[in-house]
DNA sequence: ACATTGACCTGAGAGC
DNA sequence: TGCTCTCAGGTCAATG
């Protein structure tokens, strides 16, 4: 689920629920996914202060706390917020639990517990020490960088957009429907794409993603002419109803339209 | 230095 | 029904 734009939609959802609110308590149910600090050092930086404004690199999600302080959030694979009234409302596999003066809740929740939480001074040391590329959809990610970032790749495109080093924000899912409407093939060689099809790419990129957001990231709500709604050997192809097929690349499974997306 | 692979967790769904 | 097996959108460390 959380590739940026899920994230994206997490951020803006966290902007108007808790934002403002002052944090009353903060529980932690899996120390595993702190980072670097105890449940103790977590609390006594947020207890007393309130989320004062949102930030968002790739698929990091920060919330401010106060000057060179924020909270980071990362979702690994399955993780989401959650914000309700009700004690009882409270989501199974809640991991981190903030409780504010209002008597609101904010649960991040994450079944598979593959996320990360810590503080971190600013978005720059962010960036710095998880070594992540341009954010994709940030406005200076123009094609011009977007073809400084491919040019020190020669793997399999599918791998590069989702290499957060190269460039943040991808995963699994959006790099499938970005090769599908751009029509490369997933295991296409970076240094083999040309001028159009790198054309081709980042305007899919950017295509895709912002329509994601735009749909508040719920694929039922993306158009059927989208791979995305057809990842399965056993669907159609929506452009040329050919089958679907499946692929391992670089350990992830990826699916593609073999008449569409030809090498 | 770079690309690829396995490990990390645990639930859901498929197959028997 | 219940068991076992495989897979899952994330990153990270180890390997080639």
């Amino acid at each position: 689920m959380p590739e940026l734009p899920d994230v994206e939609v997490f951020r803006r959802y966290l902007g108007s629920t808790a934002l403002h609110q002052t944090i009353d308590e903060v529980g932690v149910r899996s120390k595993r996914l702190l980072k670097g600090l105890s449940e103790r050092t977590l609390r006594s930086h947020l207890k007393g202060r309130s989320i004062q404004q949102t930030d968002r690199h790739g698929k990091y999600l920060l919330a401010g706390v106060k000057a060179n302080e924020w909270l980071v959030l990362h979702f690994g694979m399955t993780g989401f917020l959650k914000y309700f009234k009700n004690e009882n409302k409270e989501p199974e596999y809640t991991q981190m639990l903030i409780s504010f003066k209002n008597g609101f809740h904010l649960a991040y929740v994450a079944p598979r517990k593959l996320g990360q939480i810590f503080l971190i001074d600013s978005k720059k040391t962010l960036i710095e020490e998880k070594e992540l590329g341009p954010d994709v959809l940030d406005g200076d990610f123009d094609l011009q960088a977007f073809k400084e970032a491919l040019f020190r790749s020669r793997g399999m495109i599918k791998s590069t957009l989702m290499s957060q080093k190269i460039m943040a924000g991808i995963g699994n899912i959006y790099s499938d429907e970005i090769l599908f409407q751009a029509r490369i093939h997933p295991k296409a060689t970076v240094d083999r794409l040309d001028r159009d099809q790198r054309g081709r790419l980042f305007r899919a990129l950017k295509r895709v993603l912002r329509k994601a957001i735009e749909v508040q990231a719920d694929p039922q709500r993306l158009p059927s002419s989208y791979l995305i709604s057809h990842r399965d050997p056993e669907e159609r192809c929506p452009r040329c109803k050919g089958k679907v097929e499946k692929i391992e690349v670089s350990g992830r499974s990826g699916y593609y339209c073999p008449r569409c997306q030809s090498r």
